[in-house]
DNA sequence: AGGGAACGAGACTATAAAGTCTCATTCAAG
DNA sequence: CTTGAATGAGACTTTATAGTCTCGTTCCCT
């Protein structure tokens, strides 16, 4: 059982900090129906926690990274298979929204970055394809699919959207942006 | 002196809350060079402080809602106006980002809500000038928008980008989206 | 049935931060 | 020069939560 018991704290902390980032392990144990003792003879301490909790959403963020590139033919198809993947698994890392704790371990804010520069790679070579337009910088790039990553996470969160709608709704979101065809004929110069 | 000192404990309350969510009044009260009980004589609780914080930012971007919403000429524009204004304003209310002590805030929660159901009328109303595609529910297209407008934030905060390129940037992604034009002809069903 | 590992419950300590209070100092206005 | 408001410094209390320890219980394995 202790694998289970470990794998039900670890659940209970994902699922509680997401929807409240300063929750005491007392509430943590409560929702994981385990005696708050237990938590800490699983985990050496609340960062230890933290920490291996980051280190399973980038495990799996890297699983799910590692099956699109297997899969794909193309870096687009990569990129949209990594990003329905991500979404996917959203609710897995939801909670580092807030875990500001983690800033000072050096070996998750490691890991971060070398994902985040895995990203970049990745939209660099669907760049190449003639996939993503040549004017807009890549780190923009980059940061504007992680922001509509998280927006759909919290959405399928909230209730808005559901799991398989946000994957769809991201992709396509990616692809063909949010403006009608039309608009395109709109742009001009916009200083205010 | 009253107002300054107020005034240089919420700027240095902001800034320091953006860089770290759980700090201390002790560090707020340092960044801004005031001992740490006139920040209790200004505010009555470090809820009272956050709540004060809240509430500024809240101001400020509907103050800038106003102006942009008196200028604009269609509500396409509107939502042009005022994307650039709540990205320029971004320094703000980035600490709102892990602030969830504010969630228990039925006044401040409100005024987010209202602010975002005010986006969605503004969205709603692009979509009526042709702006916004049909088949995207407004929901996520104002969750989108939300999620690009932190990214953009984000990138500022951390010096990727400038201030101005960061509102060219959002408006650019969200008139015209990520892709090449060419892209377009790529869409097709994309279920793993 | 017997034995050991994992657990629940709860007492206990340690610590960091919130919040209160006092007193001396500065500083601007009259 | 005098006065009063705003402040800085710091002592003090309170509270929440992390982390430790013990003991009795449950439950699985042989």
């Amino acid at each position: 059982m202790a694998l289970a018991t470990r794998e039900r704290i670890l659940e209970a902390a994902g699922g509680t900090l997401s929807r409240n980032p300063n929750a005491s392990l007392d509430q943590i144990a409560v929702e994981a129906r385990v005696g708050r003792a237990t938590v800490f003879r699983h985990f050496e301490s609340r960062a230890g926690l933290l920490k291996a909790l980051a280190s399973r959403a980038i495990a799996e963020t890297d699983r799910a990274t590692r099956l699109a590139a297997a899969d794909a033919r193309t870096a687009t198809d990569a990129l949209r298979l990594i990003t329905r993947a991500v979404v996917g698994a959203g609710e897995s890392f939801r909670f580092l929204d807030s875990a500001a704790e983690l800033y000072d371990e050096p070996e998750i804010v490691e890991a971060y970055q070398r994902q985040m520069s895995e990203l970049a790679d990745l939209v660099e070579a669907t760049r190449r394809e003639g996939f993503i337009r040549p004017d807009l910088p890549t780190a923009w790039v980059v940061a504007s699919i992680d922001g509509l990553i998280w927006a759909a996470c919290r959405a399928v969160g909230d209730g808005e959207l559901g799991v398989v709608q946000a994957q769809d709704l991201v992709w396509e979101t990616i692809a063909s942006g949010l403006s009608a065809e039309g608009a395109r004929e709109d742009r001009h110069a916009d200083q205010a």
